[in-house]
DNA sequence: AAGACGAAAGTGGTTGA
DNA sequence: TCAACAACTTTCGTCTT
């Protein structure tokens, strides 16, 4: 990509305004791939292509030449994509009939050739999990920087021999559980079975143990990383948003997010918020959208309001 | 009439002996 | 391996707007 070339983009991307607001107070999230309006809460555009430089650039005359050598590293690729192959037939590169005294070196050369690459059969593994790892990534619309933290974790997983007496689908579904803890990018374990055939009973299984072996020693999931997915779902205002993260934040000091359901408390911080702000959603819609039930929103909403009773002046 | 509330019983998974 | 346990769900009747 050339300089001018990404100049354009930004410029177009300046004249992007709101569609319901026309507000020009956008937010571009690459994590989560969303481009969505601070004023109104509307997401204008998921699923975006990062469009910044490939690479860093650590001094001009690298910006200059960032040009790029062959194809990038790609770990979702069993081999990266960097495999080089020995050609099958017994002639070296100027097309001559390699002679016989020589054939037996190039027999071995060939036979390590394959041994290191895709004929073990943890190798085969991969390939057909990473396969597996992007259907299912696609399935539920992750962006490229999760489906390749989740196919590393997996090559760690095999490199650990976790992955014998399991299911490719199961192992591939928790790493890519792990991937989206890790990065930080909201998918309950419901979302992701459900693209899966695995059950979800072997899937958090499988990455409870991978996260144990592998020692990713993830914090539970925090409320606050599903309120913005879902209170956009819900169609509610940023200043919505912004008030129901306000409320997991003062929830969370208080520890009345600890033992709890993330997602329960996520729904009823919207809920709450949703209220504050006259902008009511009921019950059943947020319990539906977020997947829990009505009485859990209740619960977890009372212990809110009773912890809120004293600041509810701050939220208001 | 729809939504909110709460009690009571049921469910699936974790923990500790 | 099993029972206790906490969190959550299901179900259902009652109250509120």
């Amino acid at each position: 990509m050339t300089k001018p070339e990404i100049a354009k983009d930004i410029e177009l991307e300046e004249q992007i305004k709101c569609t319901e607001c026309k507000s020009e107070h956008l937010v571009r999230d690459y994590q989560r791939g969303e481009l969505t309006c601070r004023t109104c809460g509307l997401v204008i555009d998921e699923n975006q292509i990062d469009q910044g430089p490939e690479w860093r650039a650590f001094d001009a005359e690298q910006n200059e030449r960032r040009a790029r050598g062959g194809s990038p590293m790609n770990p979702l690729v069993h081999d990266k994509g960097l495999s080089t192959d020995i050609a099958w037939s017994n002639r070296d590169s100027y097309g001559n009939v390699v002679p016989s005294k020589n054939r037996s070196q190039l027999y071995r050369m060939r036979k390590w050739q394959n041994r290191t690459r895709a004929n073990n059969s943890a190798d085969r593994n991969l390939a057909l999990a990473l396969n597996e790892l992007n259907r299912l990534a696609s399935k539920i619309g992750l962006q490229r920087q999760v489906r390749e933290t989740a196919a590393m974790l997996y090559r760690k997983a095999v490199q650990k021999n976790l992955v014998r007496g399991r299911s490719i689908e199961g192992v591939a579904a928790a790493t890519l559980y792990g991937a989206c803890r890790q990065c930080e990018v909201p998918r309950t374990l419901d979302e992701i079975t459900k693209a899966s055939n695995a059950t979800k009973k072997e899937v958090g299984r499988t990455y409870r143990y991978i996260s144990r072996e592998l020692g990713l020693n993830l914090m539970p999931a925090s409320p606050v990383s599903y309120i913005t997915r879902y209170s956009r779902e819900l169609g509610l205002s940023g200043k919505v948003e912004d008030a129901a993260i306000k409320i997991l934040q003062e929830a969370t000091e208080s520890e009345l997010t600890s033992g709890r359901g993330p997602t329960g408390v996520a729904a009823a911080a919207i809920y709450l918020a949703s209220v504050v702000y006259n902008q009511r959603k009921t019950q059943k819609a947020i319990a539906d959208t977020v997947g829990v039930t009505e009485v859990t929103i209740r619960n977890r909403y009372k212990e809110l309001t009773e912890y809120l009773s004293i600041t509810a002046a701050v939220a208001a």
